[in-house]
DNA sequence: GATGAATGAGAGTTCATTCAT
DNA sequence: CATGAATGAACTCTCATTCAT
């Protein structure tokens, strides 16, 4: 029976990631039970609290988000090839990352687990390494930070509007994040 | 007993805001009611729902902001004004624009308030005009539309990070909006 | 001020049982002053508290059902009067004498007060005097008690339908209280 | 844990009809948990709101209350089987029609919910048919109606008073119901 | 291991009552 | 005396968590 708790595992984490993404800190365990077709006490015997499944939530998501940046970044020129990730972490992942600031909210507010801490390092490591590439290459403004790029991708993969608004801004922060002219 | 109620009034909207804009909707209406230093009948009584006392809260946020940037935007240099009051915005009112996503989580969903709504169109109208006096005296990217730049600075508002990163940041919008070299 | 103050208690009564008359107990105090078109705080000073409000309103309307009925029975043969009296207390007074039935509900539960039984018995007692004037002139039936009598005017008086079905059960009880045939 | 459940459901709304009874609908839903032996969760759990659990109360009484007059009905001489109904609907289920009247009190006021009319509907049935065997037989008065005959029966179910004062006042009522001399 | 009924602390809201003005 | 703002206990309802089956 061990693979069909693991099935229900992912079932249940892939809910949560649903539920969480749309309805905040506020979408109730049941919710995500439901929607993941499984009894409220499956989710708990998974995850004993909910921050635990909120926490694991936000690993998974952060994990799958790296290796996309990590496949993204092996591929082509070095300077394209981080403006194209930087827009898909942008926009494909729309209100996802916003699951890290949830954990803030949660109730004991004892910051982030160290596991969450170490999967967005791991994010912020791929960032980096397409950004130092960038930099290398001279098609990315050699005095960025990655803390810098890396607080723009959250900044924006939280905001909300219309899809054509966000491409417009997107492209007004990559042009700043072009080589700056003289010097 | 007109003045005191007034006061209470104040107190309370204080309150909101500290709560609201750190634990976001989950922000109980009795912490806002410790912190007041009133009971909770009383918040109940100036604001009937929850929902009120939100709304009340990001309106009258929104309208001390739009006045800081009509403040701003009269003196000096068009451009110079553009940038001051765009940093102003993102920097000196950490996590409050931020209220105004709360009302998405609220439970009835209808959407935000007219009160709310014209509040956020007159911060948008402020910003609108900063951006077409810079535009005007050459010192702004002409192609930049008042929803990518109202989108920036909501985004930038809610990032959480470090201020000498989040600085950067905006350095590196800023650059973005400047004007185009070579059309 | 004397005056000022005795017209503040009428019509402060006057509102109350309109409004406790209507919603019953779960009319709420603040709507008996809106209702009267004074202060929150004027009610309580006339009446310490909801109980006692709701004691003054049902001594008030017996008071004055029972001199309605003194009047009535007052008048011509003594079987009409009577019944007219019956009928009047009954379709009258909708929903009226259903006050009383409120002091039991009322929370602590200590039985109606001194005042409101008193007022209970000169309801009563105007009642025996129209019921035995009646029998003496063998117009009524002989071996109804006042009781009987009281019982099916309050049964009455609470029952909720339509004026025609009211009216026609009224008849039937009516028919019910004629002398007995064979007797 | 089926059984369990079920059996839980019962006892609160056995629970129910013995508070709702007593205190109307000022009867908190606390004190029915209470009564029941059961946590404030559960009854909330199988009674979403206070009015379904009103209404399922109020059904539950009516249903059994109309079993009970066909069942009655089923016995012996029509007019005796009216007359025996008639009396135990009364005196048998002290204050229990009155719950229909709280409906009418409930915040929301929407009026009684299909299923409470549903069941009021057959108990209304019930008595039609025993009342019409009776005229048939010539043992009630051929002109009464079945709604002025439910009104009487549902007045007098919610008077309050001595046993023996309450069946004198049912006496007379029946007398009234018996056939007319001379029509 | 899975299930879902039971639990009860906590949140929003109401309202009788008090008291400063 | 009148007023109405302030108070807080109590109520309805939600939801994370537990545990018998």
């Amino acid at each position: 029976m061990r693979s069909d708790a693991r099935a229900n595992r992912d079932r249940v984490l892939a809910a949560a990631e649903e539920v969480f993404g749309k309805s905040g800190n506020a979408g109730s365990t049941e919710e995500v039970a439901r929607r993941a077709g499984v009894g409220i006490g499956t989710v708990f015997r998974h995850f004993p609290t909910k921050r635990l499944l909120l926490e694991a939530t936000i690993v998974r998501h952060l994990t799958l988000l790296a290796e996309t940046a990590r496949a993204r970044g092996a591929d082509g020129e070095a300077g394209a090839a981080f403006r194209r990730t930087f827009r898909e972490m942008v926009s494909g992942a729309p209100a996802k990352l916003a699951l890290v600031a949830l954990l803030e909210e949660s109730a004991d507010s004892t910051g982030p687990a160290h596991e969450v801490e170490a999967a967005a390092v791991v994010v912020r490591d791929a960032v980096e390494e397409l950004l130092t590439r960038g930099q290398q290459a001279g098609e990315v403004r050699a005095d960025a930070t990655v803390d810098e790029v890396y607080l723009l991708i959250r900044a924006l993969t939280n905001a909300r509007g219309e899809q054509v608004v966000l491409d417009g801004a997107v492209d007004i922060v990559l042009d700043g994040l072009s080589p700056r002219r003289s010097g």
